[in-house]
DNA sequence: TCCATTTAGTTAACATGTTACCTAAAATCT
DNA sequence: AGATTTTAGGTAACATGTTAACTAAATGGA
């Protein structure tokens, strides 16, 4: 099998930069928008889970938004403080808890929805339809694919 | 023109979600090999882009590694007190000051070069080259786009 | 039943992300 | 030159990212 040679791609042309360079700029006016309604990127994404999907555990909160427990806590202990989320705990299992989201943390939703919507509608025309999937579909393989092992040299 | 119906994607088919985790995924190796050296990925962006490119002040340098300059700020100083860098302030420009990657900075390059350069070859096998080229194509499309700007609604 | 293991969630500690504000120096304007 | 604006860099304050360690509850054996 014919291997490219193996060589550390410049920073240039580096895939992490690239990444976080591209989510930058989409991700730059979605922040403008909140930062009217007071609320983080992250305390965003949690609300559109629990909106999208309904009542669900901190665990799969975190799946679902890409989060990390440690940081979900912190999120979810202050929606609750600011009353955009209620908690209840599991019956069934007592460690853990169902969170749920309130009238008001759905209408910070309802609020933004429009411009959200169109920002979103914007970066897809700026690529175009066709383009604008098939970079969804290489970044879903990217995330599915093998877990990339580290090799002890 | 035929524009599509504005929609707000699903967070299951959310681009910037989407950037998220492949990036999480594609880092999550590098961070394994960086805990070893004890450097963060962002003072391993920072000591890359200095031995790749050369001396530069801090505003090159955030922009070429992506990092805000309070950041960048902070993590210029804890490298140069590990000694891993070295600033030297501008004679032209008494605001600016240069920074150099010192012999201990670029021995953690070399160190951590080869397992790096595996890693980032393992990504790009796993797309195949074509694909991967393709997806560095369209994240860099994205990012040099035009700004989307901010509707009030 | 008893014990080891796993899982859900939390907390601590430290680094970075983000916005706002600040200082000093350079650049620009008049 | 003198006033204004811009730029380089820093600090503060708070939120999140990240790893490690912890508690409590569920699970899976022997």
């Amino acid at each position: 099998m014919a291997r490219t040679k193996l060589q550390l791609p410049s920073t240039r042309r580096s895939l992490p930069i690239a990444l976080m360079r591209s989510r930058e700029k989409v991700m730059a006016p979605i922040r403008d928008m909140l930062r009217a309604s007071g609320l983080t990127e992250q305390q965003w994404r949690v609300l559109r889970i629990l909106s999208e999907f309904g009542p669900q555990d901190l665990t799969e909160i975190a799946r679902q938004a890409c989060l990390l427990m440690p940081s979900l806590s912190r999120i979810i202990r202050s929606l609750a403080q600011n009353g955009l989320v209620i908690r209840a705990s599991d019956t069934k299992d007592r460690r853990r808890q169902t969170v749920v989201i309130s009238p008001a943390g759905q209408q910070h939703i309802d609020d933004n929805l429009v411009q959200a919507t169109q920002i979103a509608a914007n970066y897809r025309n700026q690529l175009g339809a066709e383009r604008y999937e098939l970079l969804l579909d290489l970044l879903t393989e990217l995330e599915q694919g093998p877990a990339v092992p580290v090799r002890r040299v």
